[in-house]
DNA sequence: AGGTCGACCTGGCAGC
DNA sequence: TGCTGCCAGGTCGACC
C-alpha cells in the first residue's frame, strides 16, 4: 500500500493530532497485526505512555514514547490505514485502535492484515532499520551516490528503486513514474546507464516524491491519509496503471509488463 | 548476485 | 446469479 509519499503524509498528520498526548487504552480486535508481543502485552505496555513524536523510516512509522520500551514500530504494508478519528469506529476492517481521550483516536484499519505491529526497546531489533537504503528526500542522497550504488549493481532499474536496500520507501506505483519522469526503461540494467542517466534518475526521484508529498499521496484504492481522505497525486500519474491508454507526452499507448511478480507500466516510445 | 516463487491475507472485478 | 481466476500500493525467506 503506502509509499513514501503516503507514509510521510500521514506522520505529519498523526504528529498534528497526537504529539504530547496520553494514550489511554488500546482496543486490540485483531492480534495478527500484532509481532513478538500479545494482545495484552501490548495493551499494559502502553497504557498511560505519551506519544512524543512521530517519525518516519522508509514506509515504516515509529511513534517515540515514554517508557521501557519507547518506540512503536508500524508498517502499514498494503492495506494499513492509521486514521485519526474524534469518535470510535466500527469500521469492518479496524484491527485496532489507540484512544487518546474521549474524543481523539487513532483506528488502524487493514483489510488484508498484513501490517505489523511492534514494540521494541532498541530498533536495531528490527531488521528493516539495519539493510533500509538512504532516504531519498534527505541531503546524503546525492546523484554520485545514487550512481555509485546503480554500478555496482547488476538488475533491472526498476528492480533497483523498489530494493528498500538500495533506497528508502520507493514502491511499485512510484517506480514506474518516476523511470517515465526520467525517460528510463524500467528493464534497463543498472550498470549500464550513464551518468547523465543517474543524474536524470535522481532528479526524477525527488521531484515525484516531492510532489507526491505535496499533494498528500496517491489513492488507487485503499489509501486513506491520517484525516481520512483520498490522496490527490492520483491526478498526476502518467503510466501507473493506464495501460492501452496514450501516453501524455507522446500519445503511443502504455504498456504493462511484469518484473518480479510485479506490473510495471511504462511508455515504450519516451523510455528508453 | 540476481531471478523467481510462495507465504502472509482479503476483497474487487472481469469473464464465462 | 454464481463460480473461477486474476489482480492488488510490501516484505521476507527459500531456492536455482
Amino acid at each position: 500500500m503506502p509509499e513514501l509519499p503516503e507514509v510521510e503524509t500521514i506522520r505529519r498528520d498523526l504528529q498534528q493530532a497526537v504529539a504530547g498526548c496520553r494514550i489511554k487504552d488500546v482496543e486490540i480486535l485483531d492480534p495478527r497485526v500484532l509481532r513478538g508481543i500479545s494482545s495484552q502485552d501490548l495493551s499494559k505496555a502502553l497504557a498511560g505512555r505519551v506519544v512524543h513524536s512521530i517519525e518516519r523510516r522508509g514506509k515504516a512509522l515509529v511513534f517515540n514514547i515514554s517508557g521501557p520500551r519507547p518506540f512503536l514500530v508500524v508498517q502499514l504494508m498494503m492495506t494499513g490505514q492509521l486514521v485519526v478519528a474524534s469518535c470510535p469506529s466500527d469500521a469492518p476492517a479496524k484491527k485496532l485502535s489507540l484512544i487518546f481521550g474521549r474524543q481523539l483516536f487513532v483506528h488502524y484499519n487493514d483489510v488484508r492484515v498484513f501490517g505489523q505491529w511492534r514494540l521494541v526497546r532498541d530498533l536495531g531489533r528490527i531488521n528493516y532499520f539495519h539493510v533500509l537504503g538512504p532516504e531519498p528526500l534527505s541531503r546524503g542522497f546525492t546523484p554520485a551516490r545514487l550512481a555509485e550504488e546503480l554500478s555496482r549493481r547488476h538488475v533491472a532499474v526498476k528492480a533497483f528503486l523498489m530494493d528498500h536496500r538500495r533506497v528508502a520507501g520507493i514502491g511499485n506505483i512510484y517506480a514506474s513514474e518516476i523511470l517515465f519522469r526520467a525517460g528510463i526503461d524500467p528493464r534497463r540494467r543498472t550498470d549500464e546507464l550513464t551518468f547523465d542517466e543517474a543524474a536524470a534518475l535522481h532528479s526524477a526521484v525527488r521531484e515525484v516524491l516531492k510532489s507526491a508529498v505535496r499533494l498528500r499521496g496517491t489513492t488507487m484504492n485503499d489509501y486513506l491519509d491520517g484525516r481520512g481522505r483520498r490522496g490527490r497525486y492520483m491526478d498526476e500519474i502518467k503510466v501507473y496503471k493506464k495501460d492501452g491508454q496514450p501516453c501524455p507526452v507522446c500519445g503511443t499507448e502504455v504498456e504493462r509488463i511484469v518484473q518480479a511478480q510485479r506490473s510495471t507500466f511504462f511508455c515504450p516510445r519516451c523510455q528508453f
